[in-house]
DNA sequence: CGTGAAATTAGTAGTCT
DNA sequence: AGACTACTAATTTCACG
């Protein structure tokens, strides 16, 4: 972890300007976006470093064409425990499997959802039994995505 | 429309790696790819412009951290139509809600999954009132998220 | 905190094997 | 199709307002 916590967020109107052009183009030059924002490069450099900094950028992604990502199926997966298990203890038996792409505790029912995306159902099924394979876990209930109606780049 | 329709996407293992490398650093330097995959810098940027070209390569994106960006609640939602509802009919509907991350038809008891993003819990109810206006949903079932346990960039 | 110039490094185009 | 060379344009550092 690249230390400071979570101080408070301070953003202004030329920081969210910077995250709009990177956002659009990640690979824009600190020229150009100096230009939109009204900066200088140099100016634009320091402020893209802080904000990776401080974590409020995340990182530089690519995205790719799922299709093409071999990354063709998709579950939603509702997780039920056994007894009571703190969010840590359940971060950390989730993040030793790759092919959770996104999770969180809930309300309602389950304690958590994950989101998982393999290969195909193989692939799919032997991550499952790596989540299931976890003591506090008592058992999971699966959805697999049949077809995709909206995908929207998530943050 | 850049054209060329979907030919057969042909990728070989260093493409793959190109991609790879891309994703955990979208601004890395074409050099820096190639030392990793095995080629010149002039070769990696060759197949990263035809990766683009070619639609494999969709953009360059930044990760924001969620908190910032004013979308910290989420919400994952199963949808229950009334009697049979296609999937180009769901897409529509749901299609018209912005706050609407992804969704998907599934295998189970619900119809589709749908994730929603929006600024608090007030803008959610809003939201997942849109998609229960319409008259082929029966009803919803809805699982907010209480603390995220994975974040992993989806394709 | 932003600017502007200097030094460095990376991206780009052309040519050859 | 990839490597190499030369050229151009960008990034990065630093002293200054």
């Amino acid at each position: 972890m690249s230390g400071s916590g979570c101080r408070f967020l301070r953003m202004d109107r030329i920081d969210q300007g910077i995250i709009d052009q990177l956002r659009s183009n990640a690979r824009a030059g600190y020229g150009d976006i100096g230009q939109v924002v009204g900066l200088s490069a140099s100016a634009v450099k320091r402020r893209v470093d802080r904000l990776v900094a401080d974590g409020i950028i995340r990182g530089f992604t690519v995205q790719v064409d799922p299709k093409v990502e071999g990354l063709a199926t998709e579950a939603y997966v509702e997780l039920f425990c056994r007894g009571t298990v703190s969010p840590t203890d359940l971060k950390r038996i989730l993040s030793g499997v790759p092919e959770i792409v996104e999770a969180g505790t809930v309300t309602g029912e389950a304690d958590a959802i994950v989101i998982m995306r393999a290969r195909d159902v193989i692939a799919l099924e032997e991550a499952l039994e790596k989540v299931r394979a976890a003591s506090s876990v008592d058992h999971t209930r699966s959805a697999i995505v049949l077809s995709k109606l909206v995908t929207r780049v998530a943050g």
